[in-house]
RNA sequence: GCUCCGAUGGUGUAGUCCGGCCAAGCAUACCGGCCUUUCAAGCCGGCGACCCGGGUCCAAAUCCCGGUCGGAGCACCA
């Protein structure tokens, strides 16, 4: 029978077995509602320092659906509270998204719109919409909650007018004035009632310095900056589900035509570390060595270990917009992760905590092993062992060995332990189901540090042919570890 | 406390809008087998879930009501 029958004959009995190679059919997102012939979506993050894990997010699902539907992705960077800005923010963000492939279509920076924020303001003032107010903090606050207006809600629009501009002239300090949104003081949640629109700043803004002192709140420019921008739809957090009532207000006011909101649950990142500006004061101090230390849940700390843009994006796709709450699965990330880069890692011998052991009555051999034993066309590392050689064993498998008990070191030869040599044996044929396989490093290896997410080093060695190795390696019995450049260290990545 | 949202296996999800094709699919984890001179990868098989209680209906994971649990918000942060 040739080969051609065999294969007939089988897909006669078996047809399942054509199916074989199909491929995976990859999950979707769902389409969005309302799309005409192009969408605009915006990435919304504030300039407080470069984007971690959890903002992966919302810039893969919003990248998705642009290249979808086309239209624009705009990159827009909320920079009104000047307490909260850190200026190298405005480079590490886009380069973090470039980094994840993540196309952004137009960048825009809110502190340059000061100008268009005030002009919106007067339009709601003249309306009467909107009113300066001069109560304190809590005085506000306490008011709202009991459903009752403020002194200052009811002045007329012209003198709401004459005050706003007085405030521009930069007469009052942080705290004295504020601008507000006049919605429903009976409005069953607290939230949408009337909220504060544009504060004094008490920073000086490390864009615009001191040219403007008056400004918008979050909800105040995001509805402004949506309707102007263009925005068809937006993916946000449960988190702004008030937010998204409050914005509602400017542009019911303006009759503006509402984008599609949709609101994601919020996803909790097992092990997450810090808050952005604890991690500043952190690096600062010299705790941790850059936005890109490899403890840290940053775009450029999860690159840097190794995980691959394509490993973020399936795992986005794959949690879809649910509005349920949820937690990051790191197990599933280094699954999908693990499926990225297998094929292309090639295998190492790494020994931790190595002991050094002289293979006593061991002959000359020359052994070649495969960079990756199921492809072998990306080469073999070759080594020649004298007769009587040292080799490095881990002491996590020396704990492993009984007196006498044969061990493998994985494709050179058999060994057992005697005393504190190890002893070549006199029997070389073993049964790899039954006989313990290690791994091992010749004499001549180099010192080697992984450096570890969890901040406890690795020590060791390793062979030598390291040196030929970039970028992702899997070291046997190990795990996979992304090679530094400084040739004596790697990232660990995961199992 | 008030307002809003949600609830599918250990985990992440599909299905819920428009009830029947769902005795619930996929992935991951786990277990077993095959393959393999890695604890990786690959292949095959298995375990495992519709929060509870009512109601509507010939029929409910899906619709309605109540409860429970979980979450978010209630800032002159975003």
């Amino acid at each position: 029978m040739g080969k051609e029958t065999i294969s007939n004959e089988a897909t006669k009995y078996f047809p399942e077995l054509l199916e074989k190679d199909k491929p995976r059919e990859e999950k979707r997102l769902p389409d969005l509602d309302d799309v005409g012939e192009r969408v605009v979506m915006r990435l919304a993050p504030s300039p407080s320092g470069p984007l971690h894990l959890g903002h992966s997010r919302m810039a893969i699902l919003n990248d998705e659906y642009v290249r979808r539907y086309g239209g624009e992705l705009i990159l827009r960077l909320e920079d009104t509270n000047p307490a909260n800005i850190d200026l190298n923010a405005y480079e590490m963000i886009p380069e973090d998204l470039k980094n994840l492939g993540v196309k952004v279509d137009r960048i825009v920076i809110q502190s340059d719109r000061f100008d268009i924020y005030y002009e919106e303001a007067r339009k709601l003032i003249a309306r009467g919409y909107a009113y300066v107010c001069f109560c304190r903090q809590e005085d506000f606050r306490a008011l709202k909650l009991e459903s009752k207006s403020c002194p200052h809600r009811n002045i007329e629009p012209q003198e709401n007018m004459r005050r706003f501009e007085e405030i521009l002239t930069g007469k009052y300090r942080a705290g004295e004035a504020t601008v507000v949104i006049k919605t429903d003081l009976s409005h069953p949640n607290p939230s949408l009632r009337d909220w504060i629109a544009f504060r004094i700043g008490k920073a000086k803004h490390p864009r615009t310095g001191e040219k403007y002192y008056l400004y918008p709140m979050m909800n105040f420019s995001v509805a402004v900056d949506d309707h102007y921008l263009g925005l068809t739809h937006v993916l946000r957090g449960k988190d702004q589900l008030n937010n998204t009532g409050r914005q509602r207000f400017i542009f019911d006011y303006n009759h503006w035509k509402v984008p599609l909101y949709y609101h994601y649950g919020m996803i909790s990142i097992p092990g997450e570390r810090l808050k952005t500006s604890i991690i500043r004061k952190d690096i600062a101090a010299g705790k941790f060595s850059g936005w890109d230390d490899i403890r840290l849940n940053t775009i450029r700390g999860l690159l840097k270990r190794g995980y691959q843009p394509e490993t973020f994006r399936r795992y986005w796709i794959e949690s879809g917009l649910r509005e349920i709450d949820a937690s990051f699965s790191w197990e599933i990330f280094n699954s999908m992760n693990r499926e990225n880069i297998d094929r292309n890692a090639k295998r190492l011998f790494f020994v931790k905590e190595p002991l050094k052991f002289k293979v006593i009555d061991s002959p000359e051999i020359d052994v070649k092993i495969p960079f990756h034993p199921e492809h072998k066309e990306m080469g073999f590392r070759e080594f020649r062992m004298k007769p009587g050689t040292e080799v490095f064993i881990s002491s996590d498998d020396l704990a492993k060995f009984d007196t006498n008990s044969t061990v493998r070191l994985k494709d050179l030869y058999n060994v057992s332990l005697k005393g504190k040599d190890l002893v070549y044996s006199s029997e070389q044929k073993f049964d790899p189901k039954t006989t313990r396989i290690i791994h091992w490093c010749p004499p001549d290896s180099d010192d080697f540090v992984v450096l570890r997410p969890d901040g406890i080093n690795d020590r060791g060695v390793i062979e030598k042919s390291h040196l030929l190795v970039k970028g992702i390696s899997q070291f046997e019995r190990y795990g996979y570890v992304n090679l530094s450049s400084q040739n004596n260290e790697g990232y660990f990545l995961h199992k």
